[in-house]
Parts: structure tokens; C-alpha cells; sequence
DNA sequence: CCAACGTCCTGCGTGC
DNA sequence: TGCACGCAGGACGTTG
């Protein structure tokens, strides 16, 4: 479930701890998660490298190594990005993740620090992009990377891009806001969050929106990403923070997993539907088509 | 070319 | 109580 917010949140925590860290080894207990090379040729080839950027693009983790190498990481459902300091063993749920055995690669830093990578359903991946980082922000077909489209909170993101993006789109809004390939970062949770603050029925026609609502919607893809990176992501059972610690985000959901509650804004009852074999929570009244 | 569905996985909730 | 099953869903692969 890490989404663009959560990702964000631990890139930040990540950044802080591990730039200029040097790799000493790396381990590995379940080798589906390596994708492209083999293990072995992964952990050889970052042995003695050292930590130089931690940075986020879509829901894609990029750790930038010295000599132009990139390790590349994808949190998928339930995969967490965790930091053990030298000589302090976690508690809470990592030492649970440690302990149920489902910590699938770490890495080992020469100051006696760590990072872990842990995912109960083993859905996430791990892999080595050689070529040099810039190469792969200026090539969008990097297969790691995908198709990757707009990054929601960056400069480029202006409102003549994000209807240009949109408008050619045949599936439902919400449809589209979760696909990568149109705007980068967004799931499940935010999509629904999103066009709630937009007041926009998830199962619109892109093409049948107005100016205004478009207006909204671009508007409310920035707050309420921003608000979520602001309280640390959302937490139910399985997202934690680089220091296994919960975001607050989960408190401030208006409408998502909140089926048969009544809508913040007007009362009524908040509906569940599916679109694309995925949960879609609305309210009828004041996200009407 | 695209849409729709299957796949990977485990834990949890539900119903018999 | 215990077991079987459905559900959760990001991105990729396969099918039609």
C-alpha cells in the first residue's frame, strides 16, 4: 500500500541516515525479490560502494551508490524500507518482521548500521540499475522504472501538462489517476481521497469533466498528497516508516474503507463500489456525476 | 492497439 | 474449535 506519501516519508528518513554510508555486505534469504542479475553479482557489485542519494520517483525508491550505480526498490503492497542503527536492535513491529523471518535482503554498513528490506506477502523487488541515474530520469522506458508519467509534486507538474495527460484517457477518472503511466505515485487509498476533496464521481469520463472540476482535481492531487507526506503516510496493518513507526495519515481519511459512514462534507452514506477489480468509496451525493 | 483477467503472496475476517 | 474460503491490491504477464 506505500503510495507516493509513504514513499516520500521514507525516502526523507532513509536520506538522513544512510548518504555516505558505506555497504560492507549485503544478504539475501529470498532470491525472487532480485530482479535482472542474479544475487550474487548484485551483492558483489555493491560491495564497498558507498551511499551518495536517496531519492523517490512515482513509488519507486532509487538509492544512488558511488560509481554510477543505482539500487532500485519497490515497496509493491506490504514491503517496508527499515533502519537498525549501530548496536540498537528495533523493537515493535521490525523485531516481529525480523523475528516471523520475513526480512527477504539486507544491507550491512561498515559503522555496524543496517537496512532492511521486509515485505510479508513478498510481492516487492529489489534490483541493481547500472547505468547512470541521470540515464534513467531522461530515458521514461527504463524497464524498472516503466512508462513513468507526471510527478505529482514537482514543478513540472502544471495544470496545461495535467489536462493534456488526462483528457485522451477512455477508462474512469479514477482509473486514471492510478495509472503510472498518466500521473506517477497515486493508488488505491489517494485516488479515492483525492476525488473526494475534488468532488468528482470516481467513475466520470475524463473527457466529460470541465474546466472547473479539472481545476479542482489538479488542485486536490497536491494538497492531499501533501498533507499525507505532511502526517507521514497512512498506516492500517502494514505500512511503517523507515524507523518502523506508523504515519498519522490514517486518522484524516475521509472516505476511504469508510463504507456505511456518513460523508464529512453532507452526511449522506459513503458507498462502496469496484472498478478494476479495486475498492472504490464515494459519496453519492456530493461527488455526483 | 487495448481491455479484461490472472498472477504473485500472506494474513486476517467471515461463515459453516 | 477448526477449516475453507474470500478479500486486500501494484504492476506485470497473458489472453481475446
Amino acid at each position: 500500500m506505500p503510495e507516493l506519501p509513504e514513499v516520500e516519508t521514507i525516502v526523507r528518513d532513509l536520506r538522513k541516515r544512510i548518504v555516505s554510508k558505506k555497504i560492507k555486505t549485503s544478504n539475501c534469504s529470498y532470491p525472487k525479490i532480485i530482479r535482472g542479475a542474479a544475487f550474487d553479482d548484485l551483492s558483489k557489485s555493491i560491495r564497498g560502494r558507498s551511499a551518495i542519494s536517496v531519492q523517490r520517483r512515482g513509488k519507486n525508491i532509487l538509492v544512488g551508490l558511488s560509481g554510477g550505480q543505482t539500487l532500485w526498490v519497490h515497496l509493491k503492497m506490504t514491503g517496508n524500507l527499515l533502519f537498525e542503527g549501530p548496536g540498537e536492535p528495533v523493537g515493535g513491529r521490525l523485531r516481529q518482521m525480523i523475528e516471523r523471518k520475513h526480512v527477504h535482503f539486507e544491507i550491512c554498513f561498515d559503522d555496524g548500521s543496517r537496512l532492511l528490506f521486509a515485505d510479508i506477502r513478498k510481492f516487492g523487488r529489489v534490483a541493481l540499475i547500472k547505468e547512470e541515474s541521470e540515464t534513467i530520469a531522461r530515458n521514461p522506458r527504463e524497464h524498472l522504472l516503466g512508462e513513468l508519467g507526471l510527478e505529482p509534486l514537482s514543478d513540472g507538474f502544471t495544470f496545461e501538462k495535467f489536462v493534456i495527460a488526462i483528457g485522451k484517457r477512455k477508462k474512469s477518472i479514477k482509473e486514471v489517476l492510478m495509472d503510472q503511466r498518466v500521473i506517477a505515485g497515486i493508488g488505491n487509498i489517494y485516488a479515492n481521497e483525492i476525488l473526494f476533496d475534488a468532488k468528482i464521481n470516481p467513475f466520470e469520463n475524463p473527457r466529460f469533466l470541465t474546466h472547473k472540476e479539472l481545476s479542482r482535481l489538479f488542485l486536490s492531487i497536491k494538497t492531499v498528497l501533501r498533507k499525507a507526506i505532511r502526517f507521514r503516510g497512512t498506516s492500517f496493518s502494514d505500512y511503517r516508516d523507515a524507523g518502523g513507526k506508523k504515519g498519522a495519515f490514517a486518522a484524516q481519511l475521509k472516505v476511504y474503507r469508510k463504507a456505511g459512514e456518513k460523508c464529512p462534507r453532507c452526511g449522506n452514506i459513503i458507498q462502496k463500489s469496484k472498478q478494476a477489480q479495486r475498492s472504490t468509496f464515494y459519496c453519492g451525493f456530493c461527488q455526483a456525476k
